[in-house]
DNA sequence: ACAAAAGTGTTGCTCTTACACCCATGG
DNA sequence: CCATGGGTGTAAGAGCAACACTTTTGT
């Protein structure tokens, strides 16, 4: 049984995925992820697979779903990459596919393990990854799509700290991929108050500078089930 | 590896779960479920475990999630029970559950395998199950209850192919558990089309008879996006 | 001066909620 | 005639979508 890690990363502009690429069998793509050890629950697996892989940590990784088809470990790349690294190479595999989103500029990860590179790529055009990891990204999507329309908080989790209004809305429009009329899109935030203004605006940009604003967790404690039902 | 199902079933008032009680092991109540096979992928293996404890097939069963904790297994009464019955009575198992539902009447579930009972039980009370199957049954009730918010599809897989526009109400506040204004809930149904008016009407019951519908699956398939996004 | 993005209100529409009475039937 | 649930409309408020111009800054 094995762990894969969906993470997206945004950069101001495009919606990202990291892919580790593998040391043996040709560098080929992939999701991080590894097999599950015995004594450890899978959300701890997640973690620390993608520690390992890419020395990231600190990221709220949530369970996505299982992927068990028999035939997802078959393809050709796929199972000489499998006889080099595991003890049981055509052992069947279920894989537990986790997803996290975080802002990209606060991580940089760093390739470790059997992982010989580590990047960013932009999810709505990327090759084709190991087994049926282009699948598990697709699925992570949606769900991502659906946590964003009907729970503010992890589009928070893609931002810096501080942030202007441009910048969250570039974030929904990256992530549900269409566009979205500003003023309605202010309007929402901005009455909903889970933003906190701050004292502080844009510097040395051409344009009229933005306020900045940062989220304001408690207020969105007291709210959130709202978001839900 | 195993699978674990979660079939919700409605008998017109309440909401009910379908437990097995076990052959060994003192008659411990748990979730239909088993050991995943090798060649079979994740749903085949659900519906075939579903089968073979309880006799019920042609069920949609949608994952819910994986559960791996490593002390799931450690109970003291299904120790004993997985010493009865597994080659490696402690070996680590992370679980797939699966959840579904069906409409009660049309399905007579029948004791089978290491099963030597099975039942309906009533959602909102019901005693310890084995392993962490409690908690399974939460994570899936919770999820029916998103799904049925978003989506009124699987509703109808709860009732009759007939039915009073009370019976699919009362499912609602079942499933739901708070009540709703019975003309709001009706306008809602009808101006959404989804019913198909029979020429038909409930017969001896002593209050005015009821008009029967029945679910317009054609009208839901143009128009399901809708109730997505 | 120009380019670039910030910031700002109104209107019509749709959806949701709250609420109370008469009707048809069986016993 | 009584008990039971079936069936019906309206009004107020909330939320959503569409839409255009002025302001501030750097170059």
């Amino acid at each position: 049984m094995s762990v894969d890690c969906v993470i997206f990363g945004f950069d101001g502009v495009r919606l990202n995925v990291l892919i580790i690429e593998r040391e043996q069998g040709g560098g080929v793509s992939a999701l991080p992820g590894d097999l599950i050890r015995d004594d450890e629950t899978l959300d701890d697996s997640a973690n620390r697979v993608l520690y390992e892989l890419t020395g990231l940590s600190d990221i709220y990784l949530k369970q996505l779903q299982a992927f068990g088809d028999p035939d997802r470990i078959k393809g050709l790349q796929d199972v000489q990459w499998l006889r080099n690294v595991r003890e049981e190479p055509s052992a069947r595999v279920i894989t537990i596919a986790y997803y996290s989103l975080v802002n990209l500029q606060n991580f940089s990860p760093k390739a470790a393990s059997f992982a010989r590179d580590v990047r960013w790529e932009p999810v709505y055009d990327f090759a084709k990854l190991a087994f049926d990891h282009n699948k598990i990204v697709d699925k992570a999507l949606e769900q991502l799509r659906l946590s964003l329309k009907y729970d503010p908080l992890i589009g928070f989790e893609l931002l810096p700290k501080k942030f202007t209004l441009r910048q969250l809305q570039k974030l929904y429009e990256a992530v549900l991929n269409h566009s979205i009329d500003k003023r309605n899109f202010r309007k929402k935030f901005l009455s909903a108050k889970l933003l906190k203004p701050l004292n502080e605006k844009e510097q040395g940009v051409p344009h009229k500078p933005a306020q900045y604003y940062e989220f304001d967790r408690k207020r969105y404690m007291r709210i959130k089930d709202k978001f839900w039902f």
